[in-house]
Parts: C-alpha cells; sequence; structure tokens
DNA sequence: GTCTATATTTGGATAGAC
DNA sequence: GTCTATCCAAATATAGAC
C-alpha cells in the first residue's frame, strides 16, 4: 500500500527553484541593468540551460512580473510595524521607509516605479498587489483627516523625486536621502498650514 | 579656374541628413520606447538602409549621445527669457519651466534625467552641455542668497518628483503638474523659515 | 554616399530525446 | 525536468561594389 505523502516535496523543490531564479535574476539585473536580463546569463548562473526556465516561467515576462509581485510585496511586508500618530513624525516615518526602500536596490526601484521595461506591463493580479502597497498610505493620510488626493500626490512627489535622484546622480550615496527628515517637516508645514495664503502676485480673482 | 564656393553645400546637406535622422529617432523612441530603438527602423523612417546611417553617426550610441545633446541644448535654449527677482514668483517660474519641459517629452525625460539605456553614457562633450543648464539654476538660487547645495538639490527633487510621478503614471495628463504651484509655494515657505524649526520629538541635542 | 551582402552575436522560444 | 539541437528573428557593425 503506498504511503500518501503528507508533504508535497515536489512542489517544494519547485518553489524552490522559482525563488532561486529570482534571485539570480535580481543579481544579473543588479550587475547588468534591468533590461539586459537574458534568459542564457540566467539559466547559466544556476547551473540550467536556458530552456529548462521554461519548466518554471512560462516566458521572459512572467520572470519579470514575478520580480514585480515580489518587489511589491517586500514594500508591503517591510514596512515598519507602527507608525507614529503625531502627523510629522508619521509622515517622517513613512518618508524614510519609502526613500530607504527605493534607495537600497535601485534595480527594484526602476522596475517598481519607473516602467521603462520595453514590452513588460505587470499582470492583473500582481498590478494587485502594488495597489495594496498604495493603499496603505493613502489609508493612513485618510486617517489623519488628509483625503484630497492632491496631499497624497504631493506626498508619492517629493519621496519618489529624493529617491529618483538619490538613484540617477549618485546611487549608493547620500545626498539626497539625508535631506529626507528636511522634506517631510516641509510637507507637513504645507499641509497644514491656512491654504494657499499668499499665493503670490499675478493670482487671477477667479 | 575652379570656382571656389562660397558655402560648403555638401556640409549643409550631410548635417541637414544629420538632424533628420535624429528627428526620426525621436519619433521612433516616441513610439516604441527609447530601448526599442533600431538602426533599421531608423533608416527605413527616412528612406536609407541601415549601413548608411553610419555615414552620419559612428555608432547607435553616437546617435543616443546627440539626442542626449539635443535635449540639454532645448532645456537651455528655451528657458524662459526672463526669471521674475521675486523668490516665490521665480522659484515658481523655474519649476513649471522644468516640469513642463519634463512631460513635454517623457523619451527625452527618460533620456536625460533617468539614465535607464543599457551601455549608454554621455559623451564628456554632451555632459557638459548638461552641466550649463544646471549651472543656470544654481546660479539663480545663488544671486538670491541661497547657496547652500541642499537646497538645490531639494528644489531638483521635488521638481523631478513631480514631473517622474507624472511620466510614470499618466502620461501626457496633468493630475501631478498642476500641483507645482503649490509646491513651489510649499519649497519657498520652507527655505525662508526659520530653520529647522519644530524638528518635532526625538531630536537630538547635539 | 549608398547600396548589397554578410559577419557576428544574441536574443526568446520550441521540439523531442532521455 | 533537463538536456541538445534548432528555429527564427533581430540586432550592430563591416566590407566592398557602384
Amino acid at each position: 500500500m503506498l504511503e500518501a505523502p503528507n508533504r508535497d516535496r515536489r512542489a517544494e523543490r519547485r518553489s524552490a527553484t522559482q525563488a532561486e531564479i529570482l534571485e539570480a535574476a535580481w543579481g544579473l539585473c543588479a550587475a547588468n541593468g534591468l533590461a539586459s536580463l537574458s534568459l542564457r546569463d540566467l539559466g547559466r548562473q544556476i547551473g540550467l540551460k536556458a530552456p529548462s526556465l521554461y519548466s518554471y516561467f512560462e516566458s521572459k515576462n512572467a520572470i519579470y512580473d514575478a520580480m514585480f509581485a515580489q518587489g511589491c510585496q517586500q514594500l508591503l511586508d517591510e514596512r515598519p510595524a507602527q507608525i507614529p500618530s503625531d502627523l510629522l513624525a508619521g509622515i517622517r516615518a513613512i518618508m524614510r521607509y519609502f526613500v530607504s526602500f527605493c534607495v537600497a536596490d535601485p534595480v527594484r526601484y526602476q522596475l517598481l516605479f519607473q516602467r521603462t521595461i520595453p514590452g513588460f506591463v505587470p499582470s492583473a493580479e500582481t498590478f494587485a498587489i502594488s495597489q495594496n502597497a498604495m493603499r496603505l498610505t493613502r489609508d493612513w493620510f485618510a486617517e489623519h483627516g488628509l483625503d484630497r488626493p492632491e496631499v497624497v500626490d504631493l506626498f508619492t512627489a517629493v519621496s519618489s523625486g529624493i529617491a529618483a535622484q538619490q538613484n540617477s546622480n549618485e546611487p549608493g550615496g547620500d545626498r539626497w536621502t539625508q535631506l529626507v527628515d528636511g522634506a517631510a517637516l516641509m510637507f507637513v508645514r504645507h499641509i497644514t498650514a491656512g491654504d494657499d495664503q499668499p499665493a503670490s502676485p499675478g493670482r487671477k480673482p477667479t
């Protein structure tokens, strides 16, 4: 009588290999650029021939898609457990986290936020994960009475602007990341100030 | 006796063709993505075979380089003739110009500011042009007593952040670009405020 | 200057043996 | 599941005729 296995060792091994492929892919992209990933190189890294990769991913774009999903999941999983409820402290914590996440891995930043790969579009399932991450930020803002979308949009612009400048002009450095606390202060002052106060000369009385 | 031509018609024609090539290249990149430019396609656009392009540019990267130089030159040439000397109005004018420049052509933005093309690095001559553009901004800031580099860095982060978000998430739209005036106000208030005023709890008395 | 022909490399992807 | 062998397409770039 055949023993029914209580664990599916085959499935375990399979997903372990998938994870290994993705890890090697991140490494190659970090070394050669996101767009230069090739299946030949990727297979060689882990001791497989290129065609064997098709047992684990149905195409090269499926690999990018899995990487995208992994990146989004990391953004969700590694976020601070507690965000201070004080507005300034909270904004600063969120901005610090987001910027450090982005500069920790420029290739991941490029894949997730710059959308620069020729034919790649994230699948619907993957995109849903990224939407989850965005919603958490939006929810935190809403809980603090900041439900106007422009406020969140300005926040993401400032945060990703710092990260983008850092990654483009001085990857690995801190010339821009050190500006985070000041930027958070600037942002909080702005959104708590009497709106459109001195909108300057040339303002239309519309 | 041979007439010496007072104009070099040959050189004129040559640079006209070079310009035509570059214009076609911008068009193809806009259509298919910056990284997907191919010499076959490019030649076909203007009625040449691919090898003929080598009479005008010595390599594909030389074409990217010329495009890069063109983009930088446009940033210089199309800048507003007069920047208001009032701080807020001036900052707003510069930010408006920069953001509108970036979103007017996402591919140009990608080439100039994101550095995402696999093997491409701008040549020294081309890079010098881009440095000129940056210096004008730095000079304007300095003339207004803002010589601390962090101030300029924060400005470029905010400006390019708005542009980047617009181009990545809603190319052609105005969801982020409409935030420019508010962002300029935010920035000016920040740099004119008593520095590090309420740097919040957790501040070290160093 | 432009062409044809070609070298050379590389890529993603599939078929079929084992 | 992995391999070899191969397909097919595309790329940059060069050589040499015209």
